[in-house]
Order: C-alpha cells, then structure tokens, then sequence
DNA sequence: TTTAATTACGACTAATTTGGTCGTAGTTAA
DNA sequence: TTAACTACGACCAAATTAGTCGTAATTAAA
C-alpha cells in the first residue's frame, strides 16, 4: 500500500542525473542503467511515465533521450510519486464492502490511517525533489570503459558534483 | 517497502479503542476484533508486540486483556511503526550485494531515497499518535512533538538521530 | 534506403511482501 | 477442572512488486 518503492528510486535517480545536463542536452535510459545499475527496462518504463507526467520531454530515434522540463527545487515530491505510482493512498478501508462502507457513521476504523494519509500527503506536497537530491554527489563506480567511453560522448564526468 | 500496512491499522485500532476505556479497564483482543471486524490472531499478535514494546501491559488468563500505559498525546508514531513492523527502512540501498554494500567504505553514494527515508523518519517522530486518532474532522492545534516532549520518551532514539 | 540506436508499451514471469490461519502452550479466575 | 484469556511459532494464500521479453515506432546517419 506504500508508494516508496523501486519505480521511485529510479526516477529521483534519473533526474538527479539529467539534473546535472546542460539545458537541451539529452540523458538515454541506457546511459542511467549503465552508471547506476538500474534495470534497463524498468528504468526506461519510469522514464516514459515522468514523460507523460510532463516533468520530462522526451526525443525519440537515435540520439533520442530525455531531458528536464521543470525545475526541481519547485517540484513537490507528491507529483514524481503521482507519476510513477500513482496517488498516495495507504490503505484501503477495512469494512468497504462493494466500495461502501460497512459500518457508516460509527466507523471509527478508517479514521485513524486516513488521518495518516492526509499527513502524509501534507508532507509529500511540501517536499521537494530539489531537496532531497541534495548532499554529496552521486558518484558512480565506472565499472567499464564502454561506460566511460559513455559518460565521455556524453561530454561528462561520471561524478556528478552539486 | 513501505511500513504502512495492515498492522499498524489494527494496532491503530486498538490504541483508540484502548484510550476510550478507563484507567485499569482491560481490552480483549476479542473485543476489538468482534468491535472492528479485524482478525483475530492478526490484532492478537500486534497487541503483543505492542506489549513487548511497553505501549501496552497484558494481564494473561481469564479475564485478562489489555490496558494502556502511555501516553498517546506524547507518543511518536515512530514507536509504533517500530513496535509492529520494525525499523522504517522504506528502501534498501540499490548497491547491497547479500546484505552488505558492494562498495564498502568507500560508498558515497547518496541515494536520494535514503534521503526521503531520513525525512520520513524525521516525519514520523514528530507526529504523535494521539493526532492520528483524533475524530474525522479538523484538528484545530495539532500537537506536535517538541524535541523535549521526546527527549522524556525516547531519549535513547534522539541519540541516534544524527 | 538501409541500419543502428533509441523511445513506447503490453504481456508475462519471478520474487518478495503481506495478510491471514492453525496448532499448541501457558496463565488465571471462577 | 474448566473456560477464557494471552503467547507464539509454523505455515499457506493472496497481493504486490520487480524484472524480463517481444515487438513497434521513430529518427539520425551511413
């Protein structure tokens, strides 16, 4: 029922990578699987859904990649997790029955965990990716020369330096 | 990954079914599940690890039960989701190789959801239970946690915060 | 015009986590 | 002794998550 998961981490990965391009330079899927280690596929699926969430553009064809479409340090985290998991709901109600509730007005069951899902939408909402992509840099472990040899035709270091 | 589940939901339940009762008065577990519709050895085992982590005293054999012994205004939802579903660890480190970091000491590697993990357990020492389980409406002053209100709770936690 | 590199996306399987049950034992009031 | 409780480990089922595969579609460049 939690939101925080692979997808997410794969995507803040993503783009604290992209984060550190210059405006108009384009990140492949390829390029983050190889620094990071993420799965190609599934990194590639997280990247389409932050594409349709419109918090990157994508270009396709060869030499095709994503890049940054909106400033991160005013992106709430709640809007990454709407893309790529969909909205925060924690719990179901315990007592619904065919999408009612059971117990009506003496329920105080839902209470409790709907009142943590508000907190936690609260907070979501006034986290923004910016900070959590703070700290040190994300330093790969180059791990081969073709990802060197990436990073290069990338025109980059592989340490990405705040 | 997430730590908000079913458990802590019927813990929940209890806790605020406990609170109505008066001091002394004990709760089966019975009770609540008859009450709420939970399952019975599901709430049965979270009451028992609400017991082993002091939230809560058992009194065994027949008329036995459950009874508060804290205060819930001044009590961490941390503690809880500690009690019943253990350390908040919303995610494992992308790097670990079994169970220990592949790049050892040497790892700086910050991986922007160990950041949010940092953030959520910030999150979740500072919101009381007692908020949680206030009614369906406003919460006219949310009483959140001062850092000395926790320092006479959990002073051994604080220490490891930083 | 062909090829290679890339995004796009649905279907599928495997792995993990979660939720719940069962059996049995220990405790205590009546 | 019995009934009503808590205590707890082992187990199974369901749901979710994670990852893979196959196949298009798109585009730059040879």
């Amino acid at each position: 029922m939690n939101k925080i998961n692979r997808k997410l981490e794969y995507a803040l990965i993503g783009l604290k990578h992209m984060r550190s391009k210059q405006p108009g330079e384009l990140t492949t899927v390829k390029e983050i699987a190889a620094t990071y280690g993420c799965p190609f596929e599934a990194t590639s699926k997280v990247m389409q859904s932050l594409a349709a969430g419109g918090l990157v553009r994508s270009e396709q064809g060869a030499h095709g990649g994503y890049q940054l479409v909106r400033d991160l340090n005013r992106l709430p985290l709640y809007e990454v997790l709407e893309m790529v998991v969909g909205p925060v709901e924690i719990a179901k109600c315990l007592h619904q029955v065919d999408g009612g509730c059971e117990l009506r007005g003496s329920c105080n069951v839902i209470s409790p965990i709907e009142n943590l899902n508000r907190k936690l939408i609260e907070f979501y909402r006034g986290l923004t990716v910016g900070e959590l992509l703070e700290g040190r840099g994300f330093v790969a472990k180059p791990q081969s020369l073709e990802l060197r040899d990436l990073a290069a035709h990338a025109g980059h270091e592989l340490a990405a330096v705040e």
